[in-house]
DNA sequence: GATAGAATAGAACAATGTTCGATAACACGC
DNA sequence: GCGTGTTATCGAACATTGTTCTATTCTATC
């Protein structure tokens, strides 16, 4: 994602589809709002092609019209919920770097975890995925503000992406079925899962057994800082602070 | 991942499938083995149950006799593959906790760079995942030596799978259909994925054209492990080193 | 008003996950 | 040896899904 490079193609692609479109814009728009729309309400598992066309009214074969197939859709849907964060963090950039970067990393935290179906496809494809590219360099830039040298830049910059996405997209798993179709509260399935962690024995888990009184009822959020500031405080040291 | 919690149901599971064998172990592994080949060379995408009865010799519906399904397939072959990991890592834990904690986490990130498949379903499930669950506590162990509070050590070893997860998951990204299929070399891929980068414009990206020498040609592995370093600094300068 | 392209729609196709019922292999009590 | 119930296998059948094809409608431009 951080690194994952844009496709081997040709930079332009004016021959397919209408993202290169001139005049008449307004649907691809509201194709990736039908398909966020389903994909926060269903997971990836429920977007499926037959059930954006009915939300949108139409049929199956005009969504291809605007995406050349799934997988685009999801990398494009991704794409424009990134963009939500790059407006977001629009006028970040004067303040302390290491503070910016916390900043942009929460912003992008909070955008990913609420929408397990985000990690996986965001930054795959930075030829399409314009705003995560943007997102990606607009990073870059608090770190570059440090003066490391290019390595070191490019060291730090991927971590703190990949940290970011790793944690979010952890945390956002995507749950089981009988979670998302609302049958299994939330907090039955984590109390569950705490309840199975403390039948683990304790001699042959003891971390599990110092850290689940943690884990019980933590909160991700403060969880994802925490583990934040501890890589934001060896930049820090990187950069002679 | 990292505090993906396990399942909300039972925490056994005798009812279904001989996963709880008493007598004729054996084909669970071929199983998961085949799985994990075909995975291996063809991607997520490639593994269906079909191919994998193929080259089992068998028909599809003997699979669904070790697995309840596709989910829960890959849950075990991603779980299978970090069983290496568990045991490549047994006798870690002598030394420097810092150190250790990057040796396991080295292990780690090479078991899934190799396997683009794998970031996806690693620590899904720990009621499933066995290994996971002990891979995870044996991260939180070395952590564990450092006397941070209970809250911190969670933090912390979170933070390391997150990172680890994260930047192995990103680097190892799925390639298009073309790259897979061998039809475009690796090398050929990225030089077009480079030319593209180049290719922006400097004012708007300049971070991007600060780095890009070093992405040019980089080795995912120093990446990983510079950033590493840096979330391993953070840590022991907590820890009062 | 005619024409070319943009855009839509539904039917059809191929691939896939999954289930069902039947059948074989096997172990064990008599 | 024989019957019986469990273990395991198999192929056919079904429902769903991604994708493509062809025909049709709409719209702008001359």
């Amino acid at each position: 994602m951080a690194t994952a490079p844009p496709p081997g193609e040709a930079p332009a692609q004016p021959p397919r589809g209408p993202r290169t479109r001139t005049r008449a814009s307004h649907s691809l728009e509201s194709v990736l709002a039908g398909a966020v729309e389903i994909l926060d309400e269903s997971g990836a598992q429920g977007l499926t092609i037959r059930a954006l066309a009915a939300r949108l009214g139409g049929g199956v074969a005009s969504v291809y019209w605007y995406v050349s197939g799934r997988d685009e859709l999801l990398d494009l849907a991704a794409d424009s919920v990134l963009g939500g964060v790059l407006e977001a963090t629009a006028d970040v950039g004067g303040g302390d770097p290491i503070d910016d970067l916390r900043t942009i990393a929460v912003a992008m935290f909070d955008a990913i975890v609420d929408r397990p179906w985000l990690g996986a496809y965001v930054l795959r494809d930075t030829a399409i995925q314009t705003h995560s590219l943007q997102l990606y360099e607009r990073i870059g830039e608090q770190v570059m503000r440090l003066d490391l040298t290019p390595r070191q830049s490019f060291h730090a910059t991927s971590a703190v992406v990949g940290y970011v996405i790793g944690t979010a997209a952890d945390m956002g798993q995507e749950p089981p079925q009988a979670v998302v179709s609302g049958e299994l509260s939330k907090e039955h399935y984590m109390a569950g899962a705490t309840a199975q962690w403390r039948a683990l024995d304790r001699t042959r888990f003891p971390y599990i057994h110092h850290i689940i009184d943690e884990f019980d009822g933590h909160d991700d959020r403060d969880q994802f800082v925490g583990g934040l500031d501890l890589l934001l405080a060896g930049l820090r040291l990187q950069a002679g602070h």
